[in-house]
DNA sequence: ACATGTTAGTTCAAGAATGAACAAAAAACA
DNA sequence: TGTTTTTTGTTCATTCTTGAACTAACATGT
């Protein structure tokens, strides 16, 4: 076995995938500074954002979306209620479920809040052709079904 | 305003930007899980990386390379020396520095990590052309930079 | 030398995320 | 109907991560 030849730094895809991770991270930060202002965390606004897509969402649908536990969700929502932002209510026929919706203030912050995501994002995009981008999504894409099989 | 033109779901960058996180989301999550067996968590696993290629760095240092607190550092180094992974000593000439090497069983379990990170990330980037991937992975490099900047 | 400022690492309190165990409600099925 | 299983949400203990305050050691400048 050929330890030199066989350390991942060597390799090219490797290497590009640290190069997204790194990315990845950096936007990350960035993001979470810009949303301050706001203070609007990024888990946050990932639950505004779902909310708003899809409202009278139950916590266990919210929770599969964003790829976190459902204990997470019962722990951050109630800072998003005692703010206004969105309401919980039981669901009439299963009363197992809270339907939860935006309020209006929470439409409001969220727009807000979509306006500094999206110039964050437009930056980032901004250092590649849209063909180029395109591309690079259908690759994610393509990446995140890989990982569902097996 | 026209509110269903500016929401940032129709627009391609931003949905590009959204595959991306959620790419990495999985394959994060497939790269835990693929750790377990070496009872190693992501974040040890970097740690072991950086002190293979910067033997005798010092803590600090660390902390910089993976963009996370010092404090972070200070809380995860005990597990990876407990474990005889790694040695922590003081700098001859500076009395602050903590100098980090890894040992020679660190670096054995480092290998068998590698090869399970490897294997992955070979599954990851075999969804794209060698071409394709290398474009990425300097798109990736562009964002980083364009990050730093502001 | 001495005062000031900077750097390395630690400690601590707080927030976020997880998974296991649990209660209540609903669904499945005999 | 009555029993069992599944689903929804909560609680709890644990771990990870952060940022601020702190100590010790070094550096700078007068």
């Amino acid at each position: 076995m050929n330890k030199k030849q066989d350390l991942p730094w060597d390799n090219p895809r490797f290497r590009n995938w640290i190069a997204l991770v790194r990315a990845e991270k950096a936007v990350v930060a960035a993001l979470t500074k810009a949303l301050q202002p706001l203070d609007l965390k990024i888990a946050q606004l990932d639950m505004l954002m779902n909310l708003y897509r899809h409202p009278g969402m139950s916590q266990h649908d919210l929770a599969r979306r964003l790829l976190v536990g459902r204990s997470n969700i019962t722990m951050l929502l109630p800072q998003l209620e005692a703010r206004g932002l969105i309401t919980r209510e039981n669901d009439a026929k299963d009363k197992r479920i809270m339907r939860l919706t935006l309020t209006e203030s929470g439409e409001i912050l969220l727009m807000e809040a979509l306006q500094v995501y999206t110039t964050l994002i437009e930056r980032v995009m901004a250092q590649s052709t849209p063909t180029e981008c395109d591309r690079m999504g259908a690759m994610m894409l393509r990446i995140t079904e890989a990982m569902k099989i097996e």
